[in-house]
RNA sequence: GGGAGUUUAGCUCAGUUGGUUCAGAGCAUCUGCCUUACAAGCAGAGGGUCGGCGGUUCGAGCCCGUCAACUCCCACCA
């Protein structure tokens, strides 16, 4: 290969071209054999979504553990995929409808939504691949797998009909989330709470008349109560007109009336009673007293309850059952009646019976004006309060009484918790999530799983006309049920009109993207699963992680993953969140563009301390192309030499170097050969223990600093001079390696080098790690005191002024081989010297320190002019007594613990000849080097 | 209210059981250099009481106590 390298790194060229090959050849293509798996599941994005930086960095971090897994000798298997994200993706394509086509949701059939949101799907799904590709990920494009698949859909619509077989689904009103904006039911988990700055109003209740409480009775019959378990939209007849005259107080020194605090003003229509605690004073002689309800004048009992904190507000509190689920518990203690004054969207209900059809946030300001109108309003507070909001549409939730399907938790969570407890699944980093996981699994509710969208797996129960209903995957097969269990014959069927939550699909995600809910015995998943690592974000450990084990429990009776590593959040250089509103999340391909992939993956990598969050910054990502220039000029520069060779091939490959190798040569390669298998080791037990950024910055130091900067320097030749044909031959290898040790992190450029540097006939991204070298320490640590008289030298040089060509002798003071060499260089610190001293000065200032049989000598070569020099050096070796014990403890040399203090002997005086002897010694042993 | 985490150079972070390598790295800054692979580079420099205080120890960035600041998770106080 003789053509001309450019002069900078240019990834565009390449990246393409790479990924491409690589395809061809099918290295990313997975199928059961002999070798062991090591498998990954992506967690997969929203199909319509388009990769945030999180994404980047999990993707990344992805390929560089099934990169490296490929390369060392596992069947490397990474599945692909997305996810129907249902509330997400049907609000997008509601939005969509309405605003390119002017559709509603509601004007167009189940079927026909659904035409248009695959539809959609099809035209944005590709985007995610995309970007997947553009990154270099090394996925198995024949598995891509979407949670919306025909067998993925069975398997959901399976394991639901289980789990109610197995008791461990029902269906009941409770007291749920409910996102006004989507119209939909939450689980808990999608309810994100925020600190907001509220307002409390403090109102007036009136007393009711004594005599005017049977009235009051009278009404509550035809209102439903909690006991009746249905869902109690709108079946409030109005009970008196919405028109009220202003009360006026025309006694206020008396008290006939109770002040309650309330956040929500336009709930209190909603009203059931007044709550007070039992034991507070104030309130005692209300029992067994009514309170007008404002604006509705409805008539409502005075409860008591423990729950009220007599300390907060005024005391009392207003009940609302549907409303609040404090109120709804105490509603189902006290056998309140419920008035659900809300309606799906979040405006005002009939059963409100004034401010109907207001939004809420509306009704709330009208009724404060008719409050203060009327005199009620005794006064106002700036108040700091927690809302819910819904993760997907920013609404504000409301508490709310629905019929919904819910899965049991309990026991599930319990194995889940085992497996986690049990250490079968390892956490990563362990001590954060931990804790965060056992206690959500123990304290963890009934989930919610039913939705009020169209756009994801419906649910299989079908029901009749009177409210009847099974569970079964086909009408047919319903009716066979309504059959043995009704014994009704040809029922008029409806199925349910409601999808489940995502999290019902994608908890079963490591098994069925094998196909492994359906075919439980097939050969895939008893060979890939349980899978190696899962990598995703701390965010979705309830969401995601603790369910999907809790589906790996359930349905394989085994873990679904080995490793879980969590990565921390992306935010940017100020530490915000990366978001959409902000801007401040940077378009993946666009940085790609700029940068390569490979400086992309670089600058994620780098910044993400394991488990962190890291603040992303792109000049992270300049810092990673800059890497690729440095390669790319040691490429140039090693190829500058290729024409240059001179020497007789070696004999073999194995044969070390000829004799015709110059000593420094040899050194340096002993060296390097040495430094290198070093690193591997140690790359080898980050990799183990997750520190990816770690491994990087390792290898990108050794590429840096210990092969351009000091290898490459020491084996160049002199300007257009040859080169020795091993130098060259393993300078080529040497560079190989590295460049094995850097493809999973940066695969583009290491391949392309790969096959600069020779003919090549094999591919770098399946080539296997050779297995590890021992390492001769020794060498290494003869060449660190090499390198650090060649800086000595250096600096010198630059100090003095000297020229190359002016001679300059330098005593290096001897680091006494073995142990002691390192107790030597403290001891030298400590007493402010140098290591390194110029033979002008007087002596060289080592000691050292003999362990003899049970005592410890410490010896000193100084000679010592005055006797204050003498008193600071006893000084130091004081000072150092405590230090020896600990020398000797690493040594585990127990006669020292035992016998704590050693004593320094003596101090003695050296002759002056003898230090010069030494001297002469060490620089005979340099310059041999 | 409960729990967890963080605090080391201007910024982002390493720092294994307390003792060699303990005050580090990379960016950023400053000063020299277009030296023959590399100015996307090279050679240097400055910069930190390791959040505060107290304790244990011969010795503390590391262990203990305490205080402070920040972050996150969980929880039904209107």
């Amino acid at each position: 290969m003789t053509t001309t390298l450019s002069k900078n790194f240019e990834p565009q060229l390449i990246e393409e071209q790479w990924y491409q090959h690589w395809l061809t050849k099918g290295y990313f293509n997975s199928k059961p054999d002999d070798r062991p798996p090591f498998t990954i599941v992506i967690p997969p994005p929203n199909v319509t979504g388009v990769l945030h930086m999180g994404h980047t960095l999990n993707e990344t971090v992805q390929d560089v553990l099934i990169r490296k897994a490929r390369m060392s000798g596992f069947n490397a298997c990474w599945v692909p995929g997305s996810d129907h994200a249902s509330i997400a993706t049907e609000a997008k394509v509601v939005q969509m409808l309405e605003a390119e086509k002017g559709i509603l949701k509601q004007d167009l059939s189940r079927e026909d939504f659904l035409a248009h949101a695959f539809e959609w799907k099809e035209k944005y799904g590709g985007i995610i691949y995309h970007q997947i590709k553009k990154l270099g990920c090394s996925v198995d494009w024949n598995r891509v797998t979407f949670t919306m698949d025909d067998h993925y859909y069975h398997a959901v619509i399976k394991v639901f009909i289980d789990l109610y077989n197995k008791g461990l689904v029902y269906r009941g009103a409770r007291m749920i989330n409910w996102d006004p904006a989507a119209k939909t039911a939450l689980s808990d988990e999608e309810v994100e709470y925020k600190d907001v700055q509220g307002t409390l109003y403090y109102l007036k209740y009136r007393l009711a008349d004594d005599r005017c409480s049977l009235v009051g009775q009278a009404d509550h019959d035809q209102q439903s109560t909690i006991n009746d378990q249905q869902p109690t939209t709108n079946n409030q007849p109005p009970t008196t007109n919405g028109h009220q005259p202003p009360i006026v107080d025309s006694q206020p020194s008396t008290v006939n009336y109770i002040i309650i605090a309330t956040q929500r003003p336009e709930t209190i229509m909603g009203d059931t009673a007044v709550c007070v605690n039992p034991n507070d004073e104030r309130y005692q002689h209300l029992k067994g007293k009514k309170v007008m309800v404002p604006l509705v004048n409805r008539e409502v009992p005075i409860i008591f309850d423990d729950y009220v904190d007599p300390a907060f507000g005024t005391g009392a509190l207003k009940v609302t059952p549907a409303h609040d689920i404090n109120d709804y518990n105490l509603g189902l203690k006290h056998g309140l009646p419920i008035i659900d004054t809300l309606n799906e969207d979040g405006t005002l209900s009939e059963a409100a019976e004034v401010f109907v059809g207001l939004d809420r946030f509306e009704a709330r300001k009208k009724a404060v004006e008719q409050l203060r109108l009327q005199g009620l309003l005794v006064k106002e507070e700036e108040y700091t309060t927690r809302l819910g909001y819904s993760q997907r549409t920013n609404a504000v939730v409301e508490p709310r009484i629905s019929t919904q399907w819910f899965v049991i938790m309990r026991h599930l969570a319990n194995k889940a918790l085992e497996a986690v407890v049990t250490a079968q699944v390892k956490i990563h980093p362990p001590e954060r999530f931990l804790a965060t996981y056992k206690y959500w699994l123990e304290g963890v509710k009934d989930w919610c799983i039913s939705r009020q969208l169209w756009w994801g797996q419906r649910i299989p129960a079908w029901y009749d006309a009177e409210g009847r209903f099974v569970v079964a995957e086909t009408e047919a097969e319903a009716k066979e049920l309504f059959k043995s269990q009704f014994s009704i014959h040809n029922a008029q069927l409806k199925q349910d009109e409601d999808v489940f939550d995502t999290w019902f699909s994608s908890w079963l995600w490591p098994i069925e993207v094998f196909n492994g809910i359906n075919e439980p015995d097939n050969e895939e998943i008893k060979y890939y699963y349980p899978t190696s690592v899962l990598v995703t974000g701390q965010d979705i450990i309830f969401f995601w992680v603790a369910r999907m084990i809790m589906a790996g429990m359930e349905y394989r009776n085994e873990k679904p993953f080995e490793h879980v590593y969590f990565t921390g959040m992306v935010r940017d250089k100020q530490g915000r969140k990366m978001s959409k509103q902000l801007g401040n999340s940077p378009d993946l391909l666009k940085l790609i563009d700029q940068f390569g992939a490979d400086a992309v993956r670089f600058g994620i990598l780098i910044s993400a301390p394991a488990g962190n969050d890291l603040l992303f910054d792109e000049s992270s990502c300049e810092q990673g192309r800059f890497f690729n220039n440095k390669i790319w000029n040691a490429l140039k520069l090693v190829k500058m030499w290729e024409a240059r060779v001179t020497g007789a091939p070696a004999t073999n490959e194995s044969s070390n170097l000829q004799q015709s190798t110059s000593g420094t040569n040899h050194f340096a390669i002993e060296w390097f050969e040495n430094r290198l298998n070093e690193v591997k080791t140690q790359v080898e037990q980050q990799y183990s223990g997750f520190k990816l950024s770690e491994a990087l910055k390792t290898i990108y130091s050794l590429i840096w600093d210990d092969f351009c900067s000091w290898y490459l320097e020491w084996v160049k030749p002199g300007f257009e001079q040859p080169i020795e044909k091993e130098v060259y031959e393993k300078t080529v290898y040497f560079f190989e390696s590295l460049m094995q040790l850097l493809h999973p992190f940066m695969p583009f450029v290491t391949e392309e080098i790969y096959h600069r540097l020779s003919h090549k006939e094999d591919d770098l991204c399946v080539k296997q790690f050779a297995p590890p070298v021992a390492v001769q320490s020794e060498i290494l640590e003869k060449a660190e005191l090499l390198k650090q008289t060649i800086t000595a030298i250096r600096d010198a040089r630059t100090k003095n002024n000297i020229k190359p060509k002016d001679a300059i002798r330098l005593h290096v003071a001897s680091a006494a081989p073995g142990k002691y060499a390192s107790i030597q260089y403290l001891i030298s610190k400590q007493a402010n010297t140098k290591q390194i001293t110029f033979v002008t000065s007087p002596v060289p200032n080592t000691i050292t320190v003999v362990i003899g049989r049970d005592k410890l000598y410490i010896e000193t070569e100084a000679i010592f002019d005055t006797s204050a020099q003498k008193g600071q050096l006893l000084k130091d070796l004081e000072y150092f007594k405590g230090f020896l014990i600990s020398v000797e403890k690493k040594l585990s040399n127990e006669r020292f613990v035992q016998n704590a203090k050693p004593e320094v002997v003596d101090v003695e005086r050296t002759k002056k000849r003898d230090a010069e002897e030494k001297i002469k010694a060490i620089e005979e042993s340099l310059s041999s080097l």
